[in-house]
DNA sequence: GCGGTGACTGACA
DNA sequence: CTGTCAGCCACCG
């Protein structure tokens, strides 16, 4: 079902903004959602969306580490859609410098030869 | 109104 | 690297 609530709507568009391939930070979508601090609302979000579309597993914490506890069905899930998208999951852990979708792709390039 | 809780975060030891 | 702490805000009993 879809919320009214204008913030659970930005966040959405948020998340929907990230590039298939990438991923980005509860923090981070917060902030591009007009709400620097509500990384825990932006949680909250999540837990509470049912929309299919929303890509939910690019979001993660600012470290790059999966918000689920390791070995949960959500870990799971979650590292399963973004293995499929071609994100290197390392230890539970996504190298934000490399996938980090408001991250220096140009670096990724530079040092990759690309 | 109040204290506990959570798919969080940055600073610090 | 790990662990602790304070800040943060919506929700619940």
């Amino acid at each position: 079902m879809s919320s009214t609530n204008p913030a659970y709507l930005a966040i959405c568009a948020a998340v929907r903004a990230i590039p298939p391939g990438c991923v980005s930070s509860y923090g981070a979508i917060a902030a591009r959602a007009g709400l620097p601090g509500r990384a825990r609302l932006v949680a909250k979000a999540m837990s509470g969306a049912d929309e299919p579309d929303l890509p939910w597993y690019r979001v993660l914490r600012s470290n790059g580490q999966i918000a689920f506890p390791k070995g949960s069905s959500g870990y799971r899930e979650q590292l399963r859609h973004l293995k499929a998208e071609g994100v290197v999951v390392k230890n539970g852990r996504v190298d934000l410098t490399r996938f980090g979708a408001f991250a220096d792709q140009d670096l990724d390039r530079a040092l990759w030869g690309f």
